[in-house]
DNA sequence: ATATATACATAATACTCTTATGTATAACAA
DNA sequence: TTGTTATACATAAGAGTATTATGTATATAT
């Protein structure tokens, strides 16, 4: 995703808060909403994305279901309780690691 | 560094903006840095900081100045010319990356 | 004496993402 | 109607980054 190596580390925590945010998404629309609300900057590519589903899947974070609309496929993804747990703790860390990040950049606004 | 994945692909930028900020620097003295002004987040491993450096240094971005102290030796970085224009457009970047996000985290603060 | 701190370094491994490729349907433009 | 773009999934090869483990060596505190 995008040019920058910055999001590296990032992308779970992200699909977690856009699936906490909005309920239900499929791939295709997670990587649209990122993109959207990022006004283009941030292109989650389908070969970090998809495995990064099936790992979370995997891990009992996410429950899946797939349909079929306008005859393609869909698989829509959802928190499971756990995941739904496991959220708070990493939207913690992660504004954590921004509050972090912004005093490395700007140290003369931390005092 | 740190047991969150969020920081990988920053050390670099990391790195620089230290530099930057300090003028010059030895390797050991960038991880306690570091750990100080992240009040102990951030902890920079070995493994991870002197390959930076050395890469860091291969592509011109750091000079390095080698001094022997207290019968110790330390490797003085500093920025080059190259690296402090190249600092400036990593900052941009990284400001870039903390403001999307804040956004998503916390969309509804973003309009 | 022993452990901790300082100060460098590298190799094996793990993890994450990019790039490339593949399948398939729908919509739109030339 | 044919080619392109968008939608929607998937995976494999490779690149890049960081962790963990290990090594060398000196200084300081217990």
């Amino acid at each position: 995703m995008k040019n920058s190596q910055l999001y590296k580390g990032s992308l779970n925590t992200i699909i977690m808060k856009l699936l906490e945010e909005n309920g239900r998404m499929y791939g295709y629309e997670i990587t649209q909403k990122a993109k959207e609300i990022t006004k283009g900057e941030l292109n989650i590519t389908e070969g970090a994305l998809y495995p990064a589903l099936h790992k979370l899947e995997a891990e009992d974070l996410l429950d899946v279901e797939v349909e079929r609309v306008d005859n393609r496929l869909r698989k829509y993804y959802k928190l499971t309780e756990k995941g739904t747990k496991e959220t708070v703790n990493r939207l913690s860390e992660l504004e954590e690691f921004i509050k972090n990040m912004q005093t490395i950049v700007n140290p003369k606004l931390s005092y």
